[in-house]
DNA sequence: CGTCTATTTGAATGTACTCAAAAGCGGTGG
DNA sequence: CCACCGCTTTTGAGTACATTCAAATAGACG
């Protein structure tokens, strides 16, 4: 049941069985259908995901109306609006579901009490953040310096299995490009093999 | 002497007068030549700076040799290559002086003792990485979403003056435009009025 | 099977780039 | 103090990358 996150906490925190019970006791289990919104812009976000089944999407809706994806979140994958969460004011961004997906969560709340009773927790959060802010850091550098084509290869390695699972006007969305011209990526690209 | 970076510090933790005095007595104080390199790229990241005065910038210089800055720190920001530093790893950025700079600084090692000293500190460095990380956020969100020329007005917006103090060329490497780019978009913003 | 949405294709357009040349600006040395 | 050098910015012309709009095709799902 719990596999996948006790393996992802075992990454960087080694916890003892006490530990362990302690942090289960707190952990929340939710499935959210294929579409559905988790979180959405303007409401506070009360929980922090780890996704165990499925994939979630991070966006922002622009002023058109038109959605961003900043981020998929697969197996394995924490989240929230870390802003949102972390001081308890409106989210910014809206969560919601790619497929069929099942998260197990902390409240605010049983977190804060978490970082006392389990103070390593801090620590893995921490730790947490800081590789988000690498990917981040990573992502503008390659948005700055690589054309749309390089981008496209670089989410194929970054989320492997990814693209059979997900539309293409989701990855477009992600890469800063319209569906149109991925296509047309995707056609030059198949026709050199 | 300490004024800027006391207060810095004030911004999201309080100190009394004994953690205030251990902090400082870590502080490492450093000038910094225009145009000169704090940290290259394949280097570890020895230290975390804060500027005090100047503006320091960091960048990735990609195959082509061609340099694209993903930050500049003006006086009051605090920065590393965070996953060089903390893992103590080779760097992938480079940091430079755009202006002659002055930086306080803690060393790896002495930052890791003050963390068991001054456990507040925790916090301090958590909060930062975390409003680095939503930084980033926005800033990919606007990537993907807005056109060169209001990504320009938000870089004026965000580092209010800093555009009298630094030449065009690093801006339109922020930006990800050419300088050439960069001179049209102004000329027609001019132009209007 | 029909409806709705996603993807492909094509044509026209716009955004941003390269290359090249000229003008501006800042620092250095005579 | 000014003349010169090197670097940055501007300007213009031609080009490439990416978009919009529209129509046709393909897929997904009840």
């Amino acid at each position: 049941m719990h596999g996948l996150i006790l393996d992802n906490f075992a990454m960087h925190i080694s916890l003892n069985d006490e530990e362990k019970e302690r942090v289960l006791s707190k952990l929340q289990y939710k499935e959210i259908g294929k579409n559905t919104t988790l979180l959405k812009a303007g409401k506070v976000c009360a929980n922090i995901y780890f996704v165990n089944k499925g994939c979630l999407r991070i966006f922002h809706k622009d002023a058109e109306n038109a959605e961003h994806n900043i981020l998929f979140c697969p197996e394995n994958w924490w989240l929230a609006d870390i802003v949102s969460f972390s001081e308890q004011t409106p989210a910014f961004y809206t969560i919601a579901a790619l497929e069929n997906t099942e998260v197990f969560y902390f409240s605010y709340a049983d977190l804060e009490q978490l970082y006392v009773e389990v103070p390593k927790l801090e620590r893995f959060f921490r730790i947490l953040i800081q590789n988000g802010f690498n990917l981040y850091q990573h992502r503008i550098t390659s948005n700055l310096s690589k054309p749309a084509e390089e981008r496209y290869e670089l989410f194929r390695r970054q989320y492997p299995g990814l693209e059979q699972r997900i539309s293409q006007k989701h990855i477009a969305s992600y890469l800063g490009i319209t569906p149109v011209f991925l296509s047309l990526i995707r056609k030059k690209k198949y026709q050199k093999h």
